[in-house]
RNA sequence: GCUGCUGUAGCUCAGUGGUAGAGCACUUCAUUGGUAAUGAAGAGGUCAUGGGUUCAAGUCCCAUCAGUAGCUCCA
């Protein structure tokens, strides 16, 4: 007599001892097909274990959980360890080989460093380990112990994280597999036969507990599945993914361009890409306006003492471009010999003055605000403006539109009172609605950023934070959708509200932010007359609903993957003539489509229908209007919709009214997942 | 900034130390067609830049610049 109990608690009777894959079947076919191996007291077992006894835990893994997944992919991480430190010669020290969301890693200190011609050696290896089927095999050692063998493995990450990040428990697990021992909370999969199929990807720099002070270790990425289908199709999606990078699609459609000679980070907007940005701008502008915000201009530069007294300079000096000084005291510091440490001393210590690229737009603002005395009759006042800004960064960080060295804010700042402060915010989060509806985009995040409790770098009376923080709860909230509060995460002037969305490698990006800032009133002396009669501080709020516009419209291209609704398409339709025939039909239709308000071009080359039709799609028209001897004859097009194909013939003035209706309502329509446009 | 990889025609990419290649795009000519590629010809190159090794370098080595994946950073 044999019984098990599941997870739900239900015991199962059995006449005799039985297998695990027995006790699958004899709950269901399918579970049967899908048991990967058991699980009993969060042991491991495979499917041939046989299990005696009565009301054994057993639990059985499936592999449609990704719990199973992660499990497998971690086991294959050992076996890619093992791998490394048979083939690598010299020292070898383990760190951390974790599992992520679509793979794993391991990182390695080698004496060799790894690189890509490695790799088949390390597969090959990896194949042998797992074909010759050894099991991962569980010690558990007190924690002395555990230390001895790590040292007498020569592996002093790994005493370091017993003696530090592991400092609390009392015994410490090791999986061993052959002559590859490592320490390991696990689990780890019975049978190393049930990684199916891996690859290694790609090596990588990591730091020692991800401090850049540390040792610098190699990261080998690779990921696994139960079959070699599984795997091939993550490949195949993850290039599909890569083709809707904005990166990729800017080049193809012309929007934006970045040349060497230019600089690294600094973005050349071509035609159709500032048509987007633009449209964009009018967008926002439309909605700021009605929304109260007043729009000023201010130039791209600064005196450090502008930066000195907002105490960006010289504390972010690092991320800034260096500072400019005139022609005059540059030539009479050339002629004292100053050198360029010493000028850079001179400037920080303010004995030399010199203007500063603007890194952010609020000094600037600051000041229009400070250009008058205020009222409390006055405020709000928000004050907007589209703000090109300069940020030196790392080299190794610049990428795309993403992630750039100069670049263009939706800024604006709103000065506000204590008590107006959690409505204006409300009114900020009501335009990052605005924005992220207008897109259709709803596959973003929200975080609220509160001060560390513990943290002392806050400036500001702890008071006013709790409702500053409070204030920003409430405003996350009249999202109606899930956020997440972080501690540790506000800027050291105030707590934020930040939205979150992925690239198309899974990479996060900051959009839009709205910020409470206590600190910069304080520092510049700002104030207004109250109803009191006597002078207060305003609060500041930062917001800018799209971030930047470079960032912004490269989150917007992958999301559309290039199609761009007809409202922010560039080139809304082309008139394509069947022949040359058909020419002087189709230009007349281009010019009334043009008078109407429309981006019309026209296709009258001598090449056939079919081809001008291919170069649309490739250039993700939304429309195309197609032109012939019959379309001449009755006043008609023949339309051909991006997303559902070919709509047949219409009189020309109802596509004009189709298409003005779509600009209208700003209507978002994608086309199929796939890529087809449901006629093919 | 750090680790790995990459840099060849406008674009996407081949290229074994021995004469610089393809497809697409472009130009010209022919073709006049109804929903994803008409045909032919032509033009297009300091093989990222600078050094080095070699009888000989796109190819090997070093440096620099740029791109890229990741790490670190992002007021």
């Amino acid at each position: 007599m044999t019984s098990v109990q599941l997870p739900d608690g239900s015991i199962k009777e059995f006449e005799s001892s039985v297998t695990v894959k027995e006790v699958a079947q004899s709950i269901g076919r399918g579970l049967a097909k899908a048991a990967l191996w058991g699980e009993i007291d969060l042991q491991p077992v495979p499917l041939d274990h046989v299990i005696e006894g009565t009301k054994v835990p057993l639990k059985i893994v499936t592999n449609n959980k990704n719990a199973a997944l992660e499990i497998m992919r971690h086991s294959c991480a050992h076996v890619m360890a093992r791998a490394v430190m048979r083939i690598k010669k010299g020292s070898i020290q383990l760190a951390f080989g974790p599992t992520t969301d679509n793979g794993f890693y391991y990182d390695f200190m080698l004496e060799q460093p790894l690189t890509e011609d490695d790799f088949p050696k390390i597969e090959a290896e990896m194949a042998k380990i797992i074909e010759l089927d050894e099991p991962f095999e569980r010690l558990v050692e007190p924690r002395e112990k555990a230390v001895q063998i790590c040292a007498d493995l020569k592996q002093e990450f790994k005493v370091e994280h017993i003696n530090e990040g592991l400092a609390d428990d009392e015994t410490l697990s090791f999986y061993q597999q052959g002559e590859f021992i490592d320490l390991c909370r696990g689990p780890h999969v019975p049978s190393p036969k049930t990684i199916g199929a891996f690859k290694l990807l790609t090596i990588a720099g990591a730091y020692w507990k991800g401090d850049q002070s540390r040792q610098q270790l190699q990261r080998l990425y690779a990921t696994a599945f139960f079959t070699q289908e599984e795997l091939d199709k993550h490949q195949e999606n993850q290039e599909e993914a890569k083709k809707r990078d904005h990166r990729v699609l800017g080049k193809k459609l012309g929007l934006f361009h970045i040349d060497e000679m230019v600089g690294q980070g600094l973005v050349l907007w071509t035609p159709k890409g500032a048509f987007i940005r633009q449209q964009l701008q009018d967008f926002i502008l439309f909605h700021l306006r009605k929304q109260g915000y007043d729009q000023v201009f201010t130039p791209h530069i600064g005196k450090l003492d502008l930066y000195k007294t907002s105490g960006h300079f010289p504390y972010y000096e690092d991320s800034q471009y260096p500072a400019i000084v005139d022609r005059d005291t540059m030539a009479k510091l050339a002629e004292e010999g100053c050198t360029c440490g010493e000028l850079s001393n001179r400037m920080s210590a303010g004995e030399v003055e010199g203007y500063l690229l603007k890194p952010m737009n609020c000094p600037h603002h600051i000041k229009i605000y400070d250009s008058q005395q205020r009222s409390y009759r006055d405020l709000p006042l928000r004050l907007a403006e589209f703000g090109t800004v300069y940020r030196w960064e790392q080299s190794g960080e610049i990428g795309g539109l993403t992630r750039v060295r100069g670049f263009t804010q939706d800024d604006a700042h709103l000065f506000v009172t204590q008590e107006q402060l959690a409505d204006e915010l409300i009114g900020c989060i009501k335009l990052v609605k605005i924005v992220f509806a207008a897109m259709g985009m709803e596959d973003y995040s929200v975080r609220v950023g509160k001060r560390d409790p513990n943290g002392d770098k806050y400036v500001g009376d702890p008071a006013n934070w709790d409702l500053a923080e409070q204030a920003c709860r409430e405003a996350a909230e009249t999202l109606g959708k899930p956020f997440t509060e972080e501690e540790g995460e506000a800027a050291f002037y105030g707590p934020k509200i930040d939205f979150v969305v992925k690239d198309c490698l899974g990479r996060k990006w900051q959009l839009g932010t709205v910020q409470v800032d206590y600190n910069l009133p304080e520092r510049f002396g700002l104030s207004y007359i109250g109803a009191d009669n006597a002078a207060h501080r305003p609060i500041m709020i930062h917001r800018a609903p799209f971030g930047s516009m470079e960032r912004f419209i490269g989150v917007m291209i992958e999301h559309f993957a290039g199609s761009f609704p007809l409202w922010l398409a560039p080139e809304q339709a082309r008139v394509l003539t069947v022949s040359e025939k058909s020419e002087d039909y189709g230009r007349k239709v281009e010019q009334q489509l043009i008078s109407a308000g429309l981006r019309v071009t026209g296709d009258y080359r001598s090449e056939k229908l079919g081809a001008k039709i291919r170069d649309g799609r490739l250039d993700l028209l939304p429309y195309m209007l197609i032109v012939g001897p019959r379309d001449a004859e009755n006043g008609t097009v023949s339309v051909r919709d991006r997303v559902e194909g070919d709509l047949g013939a219409m009189p020309l003035a109802q596509a004009i009214a189709r298409f003005q209706q779509e600009v209208e309502q700003k209507t978002v329509r994608r086309p199929d997942e796939d890529g087809s446009d449901g006629t093919d």
